[in-house]
DNA sequence: TGGCCTCTTATCCTAAAGGAGTATATTTTT
DNA sequence: AAAAATATACTCCTTTAGGATAAGAGGCCA
């Protein structure tokens, strides 16, 4: 049994392309294609059931609907079919809006003919969907970092007074956080550790308190760090 | 130039297999091993600078110290070390873990040497961390579905485990943090100052750090509280 | 020029933290 | 019941941190 899929791309010649190395792999049948979103949606919406591609292979910016509209509409309208973007944009915006939409893989288009119906074909073996190497990493960079409400506080206050801190003082301030002694916060600037305690003491008078851990936990809270 | 290389496992057999495929590879040089993450932490401590891997290959299943918590700790006192995870767990407890940790790629060890070393290399010439196809897969669904009530729990697990705290410890820790005396920590438990300084230490020990604001910026920066 | 701020260096003293042990009771696990 | 982990408490010792205070060098500004 061959595996259906649907092309959706604004140019005809990227249709064409990928059509002609998919039907050369013999594993795959090309049931539809279309140039935008809309006629996407509009042409599986005419196929009966059994004719519903198993795999949709969807470029992003497209003029009418674009791929991340489509991908939302389609996964909602045909839960069965598989949507992978196919595209040349890997910033993370677009990665993100594209699996939140319901995508299934990422590929990206300068991934060698072979390669993309290779992960096609592997997608079709272990049933996960087919992401290309630099796409994963942006993926993992985003699990990464998706610590909600934090950013917000540490942009509020960064622009803020930080509580009249000199230059000098902030720098201190930051490699005391990293847990430097007054010896090796010396050396970082080279000054005497004289005169780095004396712009801890400083500090601490700024802020109201009077013991590194201290300092230490009012910056974070406050995300002055 | 080679690119230095370090290799956490607790099978020597996978040590030596992996060893000898990174050698043959000829662009790699393994400059240390061991056999659980407090070996490493401890053997990377005694490094100089300038003989710190680039990389380090890190199973996630180990006596003493897991690979989470090494690459915490890790990341954390060895901020140029890229870590990647190199285990059969593919589970998305352990990925999401793992990357919050710290990770910068993750590889399935059913990957053929072949494969990890040619990932390994295209990390070198694209600066993108490896991570293997069926992870990808399962990074993709942890993004879609990374809804609060997911992620939150996750996370609240995240802070659970990690450095095998005890409560005693994590409810020390805690008061270390808002910046307490032995004294203070003492009073707040009805214990003594002896004790609550015996827990800090043994704190620092599982962390490996040495002091307050070290154990505090560790702790910030890995989520722990 | 004189006042104000920042950065710098210093000394003396006390309080607290950190390192390395030892030891014992209490849980928890096996 | 035995073994292991945890929580408790202590000592001796060294290093670091914190408090108070003084003061010179340089920039900036009215």
């Amino acid at each position: 049994m061959s595996i259906k899929i649907a092309i959706v791309d604004d140019m005809a010649s990227n249709r064409n392309i990928l059509k002609d190395k998919l039907l050369r792999h013999g594993h795959f049948e090309v049931c539809l294609t279309a140039s935008d979103g809309k006629e996407f949606i509009e042409k599986m919406k005419l196929l009966p059931a059994e004719q519903l591609p198993h795999v949709t292979l969807m470029d992003l910016e497209m003029p009418n609907m674009d791929g991340v509209a489509a991908i939302a509409a389609g996964s909602f309208l045909f839960p069965s079919v598989k949507f992978i973007v196919l595209t040349i944009f890997d910033d993370e915006e677009k990665i993100f809006k594209a699996i939140k939409a319901g995508a299934y893989g990422y590929l990206l288009k300068d991934e060698s003919s072979e390669n993309i119906t290779d992960m096609l074909w592997q997608m079709y073996e272990t049933g996960a969907g087919p992401i290309s190497p630099g796409i994963a990493f942006k993926m993992l960079q985003l699990v990464k970092n998706n610590e909600p409400a934090v950013t917000e506080k540490k942009e509020a206050a960064v622009q803020q007074n930080f509580f009249d801190l000199t230059k000098r003082e902030k720098e201190v301030l930051q490699l005391l956080v990293e847990g430097l002694l007054y010896k090796e916060i010396a050396d970082r600037f080279d000054i005497s550790a004289n005169t780095a305690k004396k712009h801890v003491m400083n500090i601490y008078s700024k802020l109201h308190v009077n013991t590194r851990t201290q300092a230490l936990h009012l910056a974070y809270e406050k995300g002055i760090l």
